[in-house]
DNA sequence: ACAATATTGTTCTATATGGAACAATAATTA
DNA sequence: TAATTATTGTTCCATATAGAACAATATTGT
């Protein structure tokens, strides 16, 4: 009899693994979260960083490169890089700061607004389709556990 | 008043985004995953890719580099280039597959065993440090609720 | 006031990364 | 058997990425 390829149990790591707690959350990053971001860059034509830019302002209505540099946690040049693309792009306007030379104030315009409904319905379509395979007493669960984790994540230092 | 620094709360995005849960798999991920990558990449010289071999093959005695592409979720390309620089270092072991002369088979040598001891004594710590933010219950719980999302992740088509 | 230190945003550089195409081999189909 | 298709591992290439160093400006401490 030949081996087939299913023969291997892949998930088999998922227990057998040291630290599997973070090591599923990282197999998630691997499996959901970085092609999602590739997905994004293929259909929508923004890098990461870019689409951060993007989701922070629809949030927060006047933000620093520095202040989104803290949000999301991506290293500065980063996004200093993506903000010049996004100015380019009209999604983005940036205004100095009169009373702090260094730093200038960034905002979304319409067209980056609209940009972002379009990328953040598909993801939402995404985000439904992962957690499908909860119930929605579990998915209510993870929300709240979840949520202490990412509270907590954002008090470590940088 | 001058606004302060810290006027700003940088988390209010956690519940403002339109995928929240998905928002913080991927925070978690930006926070604490990928920059434990980097510090395995420091202290120990091993990038993603091949610390993943050594994660793979400490679990599993005998994978190809095909089976390691798929546990891990990370492009072939990525892990044959690992994989030779693991062969120099020493950490693996390749036998071509007398049955199959496309692949060949890989396992961890004594020195690979090592090395992932230490690194997984490292991630163990962190993953402590990460989860003590939860009670025994709710890691628990969490552990459950990962899982099913980890295992519905690995049903997704590539 | 002045020196020392910190912060912002930027550029430069080295490296990590993944898609695409490829040769070799195996499996499938006609 | 012969032709087609799939799979494995690899190389090539274009791009994303983050660290380090930097200039300009602000802040802090003496």
């Amino acid at each position: 009899m030949v081996k087939k390829k299913g023969d291997l149990d892949y998930s088999n790591i998922f227990e057998a693994v040291e630290f599997p707690d973070a090591y599923k959350v990282s197999y998630l990053a691997n499996a959901i979260v970085f092609p999602t971001y590739e997905d994004v860059r293929k259909d929508f034509g923004l890098v990461r960083a870019e689409y951060h830019l993007l989701l922070c302002l629809a949030h927060y209505s006047e933000l620093t490169a520095q202040d989104v540099a803290r949000i999301t946690r991506r290293p500065r040049n980063s996004i200093s890089r993506a903000v010049h693309r996004m100015l380019d792009l009209g999604f983005l306007k940036r205004v100095p700061d009169p009373s702090d030379a260094r730093q200038a104030k960034l905002r979304i315009t319409k067209e980056g607004k609209i940009m972002h409904e379009k990328i953040s319905k598909y993801l939402v379509a995404r985000e439904a389709e992962i957690f499908s395979v909860l119930s929605e007493s579990e998915h209510k669960q993870f929300r709240d556990l979840i949520r202490k984790l990412a509270n907590f994540a954002s008090t470590l230092k940088r």
